[in-house]
DNA sequence: TTGTTGTCATCAATCGATTGCAATATACCC
DNA sequence: GGGTATATTGCAATCGATTGATGACAACAA
């Protein structure tokens, strides 16, 4: 293991001072003289000379850094923004500190802390649970030092930049699909309760219905957590209703709902249509392929970046930005189309 | 935006001296009287003080701060070993920073040098595309001046410590079991070309055949990349031999090799059997579950950090320390047997 | 000789913490 | 009151860089 060569050892070995050294290596202009220039340099490359970016920040005040905090890495979703966001950042210089708390406020908070304090110079934050206690995250967000963007989720209410796709529309968009296919019975398989994206989903969901004078009706919505097995046992409750689709707001509740239904022998679109959320199983390969409302995280990683650019060049506005996407509905092969039906 | 507060502010605030303030805040031992403790804290409370951890780490010498660079965080099984890995690293009051290479030895070598310059105390290092040009990246690795350990994937010839699977065992065990079911005529279809790993599973799946007798085919050896799309064209190819069975080498490779079948309108395992490699779809509706070897990024994850533990304790022998796991074969319902065939 | 200009390089303060040692204040003892 | 012990707190150096101000020296003009 080799030992850290600091820029004093450089200039001492050069035999010129550290400032000499430094304004050599950072190409600045100043009047050092062609042929020490090339010395300093050799002597840096030769001893594999790294500059400390640790001292550096303490006085520039930046460190060309920044920083991601998701619920969980292992989502699909989130990896995939994590991947271009760490893309986006990269071709502007800086680097990306992705990490993953357990989904808890408090792990938030903690890993808020940690970035802060090691002097990232903005924040990406996803939020976790929405229905924890969020208290102190909010608190601590409201006074942050450096720039923060939420992304995707956001705590209601907390004057931040905001990066999101609208839930609210996604969910209507696939209702109204299911509603232009001819389905009139269209059950809904939601995670309103611990989500605030949930409950928007379901939002749109009855008002498609409604803008078609079809009926809201409490029999068909079903509540589901984000993970498979939640859906899976959720699922059975949907299929002993006479519902001819389902609209599941989440790729994993759409998984445990398309294993359940295998189980039961029933056959998509043929017994039932789905139409699911967050195309990121896409290249999987599902039987049918599932129609969905698809969010790209690139296309959030973009405009997430795009805020946290304008706010580190002191151009964003004194108020917060909210951006809102518009999902795409990607239609593939698990929806019927009823001509006469009801 | 609140500004950053500074220990020299609350000492100015309190009326005392910085030492002071440090000292209190870092709970020394030390005799700073109760009342002026109480108040220190106090006043670093409501002023939301953060300790600068550039500043500590610069005069400390140490982060507790370590990184971890993958070639793809989108892909599933980097992303659950990342996910392990901070889990881990946090127990024992570590940060983790992830961070995602592009898969090129340059990509990696730019990201080390971005993690060292930020002053982590340790690196994990999964190496990319591990058939380009990596003399620049051994170089750098070989005059680290912080312990790395290599994870899932090694530069051969590098004197590092390493943690990874045993693929040779892996694709041993993948094609022994199809052996032990009566299979005759295996295809394999694996990444050798550009993987080490790949190879690797490649001789394991040989050494298997040959142990009991049965001829390597090279007809029945198939080359396929890393990715979905790679495997479904190499798939065609497959299907067109005499084999009962395949060994897909990877999970990618496996899903494009599904998706072929299942367009032939090939039925598994009735039609042919196959094996996957990397559960790490395991939850995912797969229809058959997969009969696969598995490797769990969490045993990875687990011995990484005992390796990284070690040396950061100054407990590390002098040489790098080696550590191969065993891959699982989890038997589901991808093979067929066959009792009278051949 | 003195002044001017230009070239090359260094000084010293700074960023925000930590920490060994020195310094001061107070109490206690005879 | 002088001396010693003890309780509190502050000084100043340090980590490794950056950078505006400044110095040293040579060449050349007047």
């Amino acid at each position: 293991m080799a030992n850290k060569v600091t820029l004093k050892q450089i200039a001492q070995e050069v035999g010129l001072s550290p400032s000499s050294v430094s304004l050599v290596l950072n190409n600045r202009p100043c009047r050092i003289s062609e042929e020490n220039r090339k010395l300093i340099k050799e002597v840096a490359a030769r001893n594999h000379y790294v500059p400390n970016q640790i001292a550096r920040s303490l006085v520039m005040r930046e460190s060309r850094t920044l920083g991601l905090i998701v619920p969980n890495i292992e989502s699909r979703f989130f990896a995939s923004l994590a991947g271009s966001l760490e893309k986006r950042c990269r071709e502007d210089g800086y680097a990306l500190f992705i990490t993953s708390s357990g989904g808890s406020a408090d792990d938030d908070l903690e890993l808020l802390r940690q970035l802060v304090t090691r002097g990232v110079d903005g924040v990406f934050l996803v939020v976790g649970d929405e229905f924890s206690d969020d208290r102190a995250l909010r608190e601590e967000v409201s006074h942050l030092p450096i720039p923060a963007v939420m992304v995707d989720r956001a705590i209601e209410g907390l004057e931040c930049d905001k990066v999101m796709f609208d839930h609210e529309m996604g969910g209507y968009m696939a209702t109204r699909y299911l509603i232009e296919q001819g389905h009139r019975r269209i059950a809904c398989l939601v995670n309103a309760r611990r989500s605030n994206t949930g409950r928007k989903r379901l939002a749109g969901y009855e008002r498609a219905l409604r803008e078609v004078g079809l009926p809201i009706d409490a029999r068909l919505e079903f509540e589901s957590e984000y993970y498979i097995p939640s859906a899976y046992e959720s699922s059975e409750a949907v299929l002993a209703t006479d519902a001819t689709a389902v609209f599941a707001s989440s790729d994993n509740i759409a998984l445990g709902l398309l294993k359940r239904l295998h189980e039961m022998g029933k056959s998509i679109p043929g017994d039932i249509s789905v139409v699911s959320y967050d195309n990121s199983a896409a290249d999987v390969l599902f039987e049918p392929a599932l129609t969905a409302i698809e969010q790209d995280p690139g296309v959030l990683a973009e405009h997430a970046f795009g805020c946290m650019s304008k706010r580190l060049a002191g151009r964003g506005g004194r108020r917060a930005e909210e951006v809102v996407l518009e999902p795409a509905l990607i239609v593939k092969d698990s929806v019927l189309e009823l001509t006469k039906h009801n």
